[in-house]
RNA sequence: GCGGGCGUAGCUCAGUGGUAGAGCGUCACGUUGCCAACGUGAAUGUCGUGAGUUCGAAUCUCAUCGCCCGCUCCA
């Protein structure tokens, strides 16, 4: 597969036949695509849904289902506009821009600083400001040299007094400079006026609860899974009887104002997450972080990504958010560039400790494990028979570490539709088949792990005669009772039928041919190598489920 | 958000001011005994949308929406 990346049609080329298979057979549109579309926003096929579904159930039966220590939520999109006032949302999403008309430079304007220029008239009390302001980015060195510089040319200019090296700074969003940037000279230019008013780029999606729109309603689709999580931690420790370590799953929407969706459905304004919060001590926390990145990165390896486009990235330490200790991105090279399918990260106690503060709720954990094992040493003999005394003692150490604290919390947050899109992209493959005269020909086959795959079997008559739609049906109809996807087709050639199922990348087709009748039995055709085999029609159930329902993943114990 | 390119049938695209096209796919009938077979026939278009210029616009102009590329952004 590594080969397709130098596809003679380039990287470009391969993600537009990428996307021209998928909206030919049915797995992703666009969004109102018959008003237009909207850009940010996708719909899902009927092959597509199936294909995302068995993403999310994978992953549900894998981190949920099959483990004792994580246990399931599903959380309201909208929450209490606080959530995001404590988590950093709000004012994360919030950073006013500054574009220079000029360089095209944008800067974010919390981070710009002015060089305030001023003069003492003589005969006046006060300083009064200068005609220029010279801007420059805060923690640039070189940014404050060039303006500096700057500003020293221009007092030498115009004879400004008290201008020296230390020349008072201002943020560039007081109010100073408030309808006054045509006075102020940007951090890359010579001349004013170039920088446009600091614009908001709210990327929370707002709306309003209740019937009545006003700011006092106002609320916000959620951008992240992830506080529903923590919002419930309580509640899930308080009633589901878990001990440390543990971890809270949930799958669903999210939605962030993104400046720029681009590449199909990698960067869309809603999408769906899978997010673990798994909750340890915190002594604990760099074992389960590196257990989690090594864990969540072979998933991908497991449903299919095997090849090298598939990368794990530990972040530099210079590139971590201030909420996080370590963090690695699971990547894959799509054609459109490499990009993040997955972050896991250990978050430390920051998010259970900012809601904490926020709500005013305690978020800690007490270990009574722990506590029955060294209550002993608060007995009151260990006091000289004191028994206040040993009371307090054991009342001061219940309530810090390492009996209570402020459980510290890994986070593998994925991306539900960017997997997919990574499962497709490397699923499409080209290859060279014969056709019925043995002439090789172009061939476009969807590899998708069978887990993942969105139908398991197609079934077929040979020809549509001697009872042998009749036969095909029964065995299609037991693939349905027995769970299995499963597709009856009787129309037309049957070389076309398994080239259809090839871009749809069902994994086995099953034909009911003359010999059936004879002896019951069928042939299994598979969609990667095209062999046939024969096998017991009524063995076709287990055949199937065998071969695409198991789980792959060997390491999960 | 800025700059460039693009938007015609389900898909890929041709069509530079004068009757809306091709290939593939889809459907029907016949044929067809295992890999996109063949024959015959058929359906499918707000030419992205809106406005303007013109006797006449898929074609020229403006706006708008969407897609692609670069920059930006990615808490």
């Amino acid at each position: 597969m590594a080969e397709q990346a130098d596809n003679p049609n380039g990287p470009y080329g391969l993600m537009e036949k990428i996307v021209a298979l998928c909206k030919r057979r049915g797995f992703i549109w666009q969004s109102s695509e018959i008003y237009g579309g909207l850009n940010g926003f996708w719909d899902y096929g009927p092959l597509g849904v199936e294909l995302k579904r068995n993403v999310k159930q994978a992953w549900w039966e894998d981190t949920v289902r099959r483990r004792d220590d994580i246990v399931g939520l599903d959380a309201a999109i909208i929450m209490n506009p606080n959530v995001w006032e404590a988590s950093g949302h709000l004012s994360g999403f919030n950073d006013p821009r500054v574009d220079c008309k000029e360089t095209k430079h944008r800067y974010r304007a919390d981070q710009l600083g002015v060089i305030y220029a001023y003069d003492v008239p003589e005969g006046e009390d006060g300083p009064t400001q200068a005609e220029l302001h010279f801007a420059y980015v805060q923690d640039n060195a070189e940014s404050f040299i060039n303006a500096l510089k700057k500003a020293r040319k221009y007092a030498k200019k115009v004879g400004l007094r008290h201008f020296n090296d230390t020349p008072p700074t201002l943020p560039f969003l007081s109010a100073e400079f408030e309808g006054r940037l045509d006075y102020v000279v940007g951090p890359d230019v010579d001349v004013p006026g170039t920088l446009t008013e600091p614009r908001q780029f709210n990327l929370m999606f707002p709306t309003y609860v209740g019937a009545l729109a006003d700011e006092d309603a106002k609320a916000y689709l959620r951008p992240e899974t992830a506080q529903g999580i923590f919002c419930n931690f309580k509640n899930v420790l308080d009633t589901q009887r878990l001990k440390l370590p543990f971890g809270i799953a949930q799958l669903g929407k999210a939605f962030r104002n993104e400046i720029n969706p681009r590449n199909y459905t990698f960067r869309s304004r809603e999408f769906e997450q899978m997010e673990i919060e798994f909750f340890c001590r915190p002594e604990e926390a760099d074992q389960w972080y590196e257990y989690w990145r090594d864990l969540r990165y072979q998933w991908y390896v497991d449903h299919g990504l095997v090849s090298d486009k598939l990368r794990l990235r530990d972040h530099e330490p210079d590139e971590l958010a201030h909420y996080a200790r370590a963090c690695a991105d699971v990547e894959y090279a799509f054609p459109f560039g490499v990009s993040e399918l997955e972050g896991i990260a250990n978050r430390t106690d920051y998010d259970l400790k900012a809601h904490q503060e926020h709500s005013g709720r305690d978020m800690s954990y007490f270990d009574d494990e722990l506590w029955a094992e060294k209550a002993s040493e608060f007995a009151a003999d260990k006091f000289d028979g004191d028994k206040k005394a040993a009371k307090q003692a054991a009342a001061e150490a219940k309530s810090k570490a390492p009996y209570r604290f402020v459980p510290h919390v890994i986070e593998p947050s994925g991306g539900v539709d960017r997997a997919t899109l990574a499962f497709l992209c490397e699923a499409y493959t080209e290859d060279e088949q014969p056709n019925d005269k043995g002439e090789m020909q172009q061939r476009v086959v969807m590899k998708l792990h069978p887990r993942l795959a969105p139908t398991k079997v197609a079934v077929f008559p040979l020809v549509k005669r001697d009872g042998m739609p009749a036969t095909a049906r029964k065995i299609h109809d037991a693939c349905r009772s027995a769970g299995l996807a499963s597709f009856y087709d009787e129309k037309g050639a049957v070389g076309r039928r398994y080239r259809r199922q090839d871009e749809a990348g069902t994994p086995f087709c099953v034909t009911v041919d003359g010999q059936t009748g004879e002896d019951g039995t069928v042939t299994v055709r598979d969609r990667d190598t095209l062999d046939q085999q024969r096998i017991a029609a009524d063995a076709v159930v287990d055949y199937v489920r065998a071969h695409t329902g198991g789980r792959m993943a060997e390491h999960i114990a």
